[in-house]
DNA sequence: CGCCGTTGGTTAATCGTTTAAATAGTCGAT
DNA sequence: ATCGACTATTTAAACGATTAACCAACGGCG
């Protein structure tokens, strides 16, 4: 039924040995032999049993992909682009939702790595350090930390060269800049902060850059609350609760959510708070959709340039796999950068709450 | 550097064999040897070579899911479930985009299964027969069709056994009826359709289950205006545009969208033609999206049970390839069915357009 | 003529598992 | 003691591709 590299010899009139090579474009096999090969391969149908392949050459041309969810959009596009990409470089991808969990992306990352069922792992990482991430990194695995940079803690053997594992992201801190400004220009001093898990390096990274760039357009750090959320949609709906009726001073006049579902939940926090967006409060969202337009209020979001991130993703992959530098130091920032694209849910704060 | 089977075999003072039994679980291995395999295999860490298994067994323990794109948010949530019920039956998933294009379609499907990349394919068809599906059915592959069921033109030997490839999906006729039923009650009387591609099956029978619906609710069939998309955005924007101005008489005053991302168009579509929605025109998506609640005005539409969806798909998957019925006959119909979230996007429509 | 280099190809070993077939050991019955 | 009939384990043969090592044929050259 299937056709084999031998059938393929056979009906060419040559060793198995010569099919492999004149498929592989070996100079060694003359131009004829090649093509008459060649012609008989595909008039055959032929195609190399992969695992074959792979036990032969330890590699197996897929890549494993570890997001949260790919029913977050970001993800989703992402996962889009990242499958184009590796399309496009002669890898397939193999996809795993962990949920946001770190033990699930932690399996996830073993099973596919020591099964050498991929060359490799893309993975937008859930959590800080977990033992298996430690693993990897000290063996040297082939890991590209994508989105999301990892924490690395101490200073042990591991560590050092979990460190090595490059990461790609891209910088937020010119949209930070952005969103700071808009705030303050439209009078916002009071703002609410829905972070990513504060255990995590990204999401105290990204409180910490959104926190300098709202005091660098001197909103002042006594104006500002922080709630953590852990990426997923509820997360985001149940923070707004925090921010709105934690006891102490009055409630924020505007709320940044930075990450994509929490932004969406906190949408719907409002709402069921009965505060209109963003006559009443002004809202502001990580991670972009085409469709946020459509929202009520069109959500304004930073948006990550996801086709630049996916390719430079891949880009880095594949240079790893071809022996890079496994110590690859510095964290790769994607150009373009995040940008703020501004649409309908900021506004001034309602005069009565306005201070000044 | 990594753990063979004869690595096992060595540090548990037993043959290759036993160790492979033992952890098959085969009874012919005495419990305690068995015990004690387990006990080495994962101290070691051991992970069989995906590839060497897949030579041995001629199988992967992974399927392909090939669909139009997973940016649209009803294949992102479609391929999450997916992936989740595949990893609990043991499999997992290697994804691939075709962009709606049928070449691409075949591309994948053929590639992926010829070269023994994966065991099976979940296929939501992009287009009619193409050549590769054909013979991807002669040969009696291992494909599912999924959300979308595929013409069989003639019946030649092919396409008898194309015919034979399991299709799972739920049915929209409820829904359909109680769409056809919110709008007549409604008061409208001219509604404007924007179609799957029409030399698709799925194309004419969702278009004709629809307007059967329609016309059973008292809606007369010269007020109904079909035009076809390609189920990407776009399409649904530039239908908005043949459905209002195709000459003739007056536009509708409501229109439904029979596939994802042609709804979210649709409604672009729409705000960029100065119409309000629903206060000029009414608008049912088909696909639902937890966010459309969000949108302004909140979307109608009509909601397929992903959950159900996926795990029909891979159960059929795992029957099909443990030697089920290779001639199953009819589409397995996945209830629930279909069914219609009522939001704002439909309301009466305008007095002076209105007939009667 | 004999030797060498080159060109174009083949032989055979190998990758890590699975599994049919062979083998050793044990026990009971004769 | 001998012969099955088990039981627990091992031996060895695949699976299909890649590739190092080998080889034949042919010219050119001293």
């Amino acid at each position: 039924m299937a056709v084999r590299l031998r059938d393929v010899a056979l009906a060419a009139g040559v060793s198995t040995a010569t099919v492999s090579l004149a498929l592989s474009g070996n100079p060694r096999i003359s131009a004829e032999t090649a093509a008459r090969v060649v012609e008989v391969a595909d008039r055959l149908g032929y195609r190399p049993h992969a695992g074959a392949r792979s036990l032969r050459t330890d590699s197996t041309g897929s890549l494993g992909l570890v997001v949260g969810d790919v029913a977050n959009p970001f993800f989703a596009e992402l996962a889009g682009e990242i499958q184009r990409a590796a399309a496009r470089a002669g890898f397939s991808i193999v996809l795993c939702n962990c949920d946001e969990d770190a033990a699930r992306q932690d399996e996830y990352v073993r099973s596919l790595l020591a099964g050498r069922q991929v060359d490799g792992i893309i993975l937008v990482p859930t959590a800080a350090l977990t033992p298996g991430l430690r693993m990897a990194g000290a063996a040297r695995e082939r890991v590209v930390f994508l989105d999301r940079p990892l924490e690395v803690a101490g200073d042990g053997e591991a560590e050092r060269h979990l460190a090595g594992c490059p990461v790609v992201r891209c910088s937020p801190v010119r949209a930070f800049a952005d969103t700071a400004a808009l705030l303050y220009d439209l009078g916002h001093r009071r703002v609410g902060v829905i972070a990513p898990p504060l255990e995590t390096l990204i999401g105290r990274e990204r409180r910490d850059m959104l926190l300098g760039a709202l005091a660098a357009a001197g909103i002042a750090a006594d104006g500002v609350r922080v709630v953590a959320g852990d990426f997923r949609q509820d997360s985001g709906q149940r923070a707004i609760a925090g921010l709105l009726d934690a006891g102490g001073g009055p409630p924020p006049t505007a709320v940044v959510a930075l990450g994509g579902p929490m932004a969406i939940g906190a949408m719907k926090g409002l709402r069921a708070a009965g505060l209109r967006v963003p006559a009443e409060i002004s809202l502001v969202g990580f991670d972009d959709a085409p469709w946020f337009e459509l929202f009520d209020p069109p959500l304004t979001a930073i948006a990550q340039p996801v086709a630049a991130l996916a390719g430079a993703a891949v880009r880095s992959m594949v240079e790893l796999l071809s022996g890079g530098p496994a110590e690859a130091a510095e964290p790769i920032d994607v150009r373009p950068a995040c940008r703020l694209v501004r649409r309908g849910s900021c506004a001034p704060p309602p005069v009565v709450a306005a201070d000044r």
